[in-house]
DNA sequence: TTTAGGG
DNA sequence: CCCTAAA
């Protein structure tokens, strides 16, 4: 299955399409394209544009009826409106309560492709409507994850599918991003994902969208806010491979992983690393890498591990921009229903309350061949999903369209917090310091990635390049901290050094990088397996079986890299490897009995001269290469063809057994 | 990267 | 064939 992204939407700040297709080297200028530009000049890709997030300004003293109403009233239209835009994508879907998904999905019967435009979540229009004014104190809005959406007073607004999760606002009963098993379950399992979507299990898998409660004129962060996807969204997600491929059909892909990594080291993450086995690492590191030896798998590998590797440098960014002294508070679902913090939080002066109730994300343009199993299908969308979500977001915030760059200004001075403007506030979610969600395994093997063509082996394995964030990107990054500080990561569960961290996050997606990081464990074997593709066996034939002992003969045993280059330089997959391991079964099954014997039969004379080679080079083991005496091979083959029969030892003793040459 | 061996 | 420690 290819994942593919496409990004139709003017914003191109995140360039998911123009990686793929320019050279490594080139890619990399590409990524590293700041991301947080105006919105004018086209940001992003991933860049997932609030579409529309509705404040509520509310004064304690103030009739919060008035205000609820009116911004009912407004919300409607704002919904009407993008509705309207996304006519194109979405026409036909409306919310409908808790409809497992309602994907504007077309689906090309001539090429397989299906087109993911957006995704349902819980609806909790119901529970809205059931909730007494007075205690309706959020403001629903819309987050628009599509990087086609620029806002919903945008003309501009292009059609973009996406992941539209609703959420409640009111009691702030969780809207999971992703709710009910059926649509939510990636590996169609039942058993990653809840059943029902309860608050916590919503907010786990979801991004819950946090009431914004001003106090005092600082916003704090609630630690519990949770964007953390877990369970099998994590899961499916942190060792997702995806390969994207674009709209010139090129592919490239991700991983999220190494992303988390590089992009929110903690101490709890260092820690979880840490319980890896380095086993696991390296396990994953070679198979992402590997390939032929003559594919640049070291650049890969290279650049692989850089991208695992901790970043001490962002590491200081990071908690730099935690130690802003502008503190905000964001109250999640979930933390809002178990201790009604909203209200709690807030006190004297205005209270701006903030609830999300929708994102759109990018469209995902999902191949399946139509063999594939629904399973599969869900299993890709969710990692197209997990994808997209955990590759690193920053949030921004956009008034009229314009990005709001200061993150100094309060929201009355940014005019975010007067009614008039509620409508015109949008936020986005853009990629964050990675960016780009680099692919460690392949999730599933049926997903044809040998567009690249590395290697047989590597036609499993995602291949790995321009979606790497490099050292350009993250110097970018740092740029991009230092303008905007609106990508905080932000402790939850996982508070290290600062319990009560201060951020101007409204969003923070580390906790979610923590807890899908804590899964990774969990999936080493089932990766292992899926990820790394056991090459197809392709028994040697008799012909080779002869080439590999006449090279033997000529070569020795421990010369396979000459062996391969002399008799097998044209069986790309034949590498030295195959043929030493070959020689190997070839002397056990010249040591065994004609009826122990398997596959195709070798030609007893074959395995003759395969005791008499062995046990040849047994007793003159590298003595000619060692001394230089014949670096050309056929020297070799000339002394032990002139030695004949002679030069190879009458008995050759395999596993206490004396094996006696027929020709002796 | 290769070699050498165990799995 | 795979995986790796060593070199």
């Amino acid at each position: 299955m290819v994942f593919k992204r496409k990004f139709d939407c003017l914003s191109v700040g995140f360039d998911f399409p123009n990686i793929p297709r320019a050279p490594r080297s080139c890619r990399r200028k590409v990524l590293s394209k700041k991301i947080d530009d105006d919105y004018d000049t086209k940001i992003c890709a991933i860049d997932l544009l609030a579409l529309a997030g509705k404040l509520l300004q509310e004064k304690e003293s103030e009739s919060s009826s008035a205000s609820s109403n009116a911004f009912e009233g407004n919300n409607h239209d704002v919904k009407q409106e993008q509705d309207d835009k996304r006519k194109p994508v979405k026409s036909e879907f409306s919310d409908q309560g808790n409809s497992v998904s309602r994907p504007i999905t077309t689906y090309d019967n001539s090429t397989d492709k299906c087109v993911v435009n957006s995704f349902s979540f819980p609806d909790n229009d119901g529970v809205l409507e059931r909730t007494p004014m007075s205690d309706y104190k959020m403001i629903h809005g819309s987050m628009d994850l599509g990087c086609g959406t620029k806002n919903a007073n945008c003309d501009s607004y292009v059609k973009s599918g996406g992941i539209t999760g609703e959420t409640g606002g009111v009691n702030n009963v969780n809207t999971g991003f992703i709710k009910q098993g059926e649509a939510t379950d990636p590996l169609g399992d039942g058993g990653l994902i809840p059943e029902t979507c309860n608050l916590e299990e919503a907010t786990a898998l979801g991004v819950q969208f946090p009431k914004l409660v001003r106090v005092g004129g600082d916003l704090k962060l609630p630690s519990s806010m949770d964007m953390t996807p877990n369970g099998s969204f994590a899961r499916h997600g942190n060792h997702t491979n995806l390969v994207r491929k674009d709209d010139d059909e090129k592919f490239f892909s991700y991983h999220k992983l190494s992303n988390k990594f590089k992009s929110y080291r903690s101490p709890s993450i260092r820690r979880i690393r840490k319980s890896l086995s380095s086993k696991y690492w390296k396990q994953v590191s070679k198979d992402f890498g590997h390939s032929r030896a003559d594919v640049g798998v070291k650049t890969l590998y290279r650049k692989r591990k850089s991208y695992c590797g901790y970043n001490p440098w962002q590491r200081d960014i990071i908690y730099k921009r935690r130690r802003s002294p502008d503190r905000s508070s964001v109250v999640t679902s979930d933390g809002g229903l178990s201790s009604g913090s909203v209200s709690k939080l807030s006190k004297k002066g205005d209270t701006v309350k903030l609830s999300i109730k929708s994102f759109r994300i990018p469209e995902l343009f999902i191949e399946v061949p139509d063999t594939a199993s629904v399973g599969s299908l869900k299993r890709t969308v969710m990692e197209a999903v997990g994808v997209l979500l955990s590759g690193g977001i920053r949030v921004g915030v956009l008034m009229h369209g314009k990005k709001v760059r200061d993150d100094r200004k309060t929201l009355s001075q940014t005019g975010i917090s007067c009614d008039e403007n509620l409508d015109n506030l949008g936020f986005t979610l853009e990629p964050g310091p990675g960016k780009v969600p680099l692919p460690l395994c392949s999730e599933d093997p049926a997903v044809p990635t040998d567009l690249t063509n590395l290697s047989e082996r590597s036609a499993a394995s995602p291949t790995l390049d321009s979606g790497v964030p490099h050292a350009d990107d993250v110097i970018n990054s740092g740029n991009i901290v230092e303008s905007n500080l609106d990508l905080v990561p932000y402790q939850s569960d996982i508070s290290v050094d600062e319990p009560s961290s201060d951020s101007k996050a409204l969003v923070p997606l580390p906790s979610l990088e923590v807890k899908a990081l804590a899964i990774v464990p969990l999936n080493q074997k089932p990766k292992r397996s899926e990820l790394a593709q056991r090459r197809t066996r392709r028994p040697f034939s008799v012909t080779e079986v002869e080439a590999l002992v006449q090279a033997v003969e000529e070569l020795g045993t421990g010369r396979w890299r000459d062996v391969k280059l002399r008799a097998f330089e044209n069986s790309e997959h034949r590498t030295y490897v195959d043929l030493k391991d070959k020689w190997k079964t070839l002397v056990h099954t010249a040591s065994i009995s004609p009826q122990q014997r398997r596959g195709e039969p070798v030609p007893q004379d074959l395995l003759d001269r395969v005791l008499r080679a062995y046990g040849y080079w047994s007793q003159h083991q590298g003595k000619h290469q060692a001394r230089g005496a014949s670096k050309d091979p056929d020297m070799n083959r000339g002394r032990a063809l002139e030695s004949g029969v002679s030069v190879y030892k009458k008995e050759v003793r395999i596993g206490g057994w004396v094996y006696r040459s027929k020709q002796q």
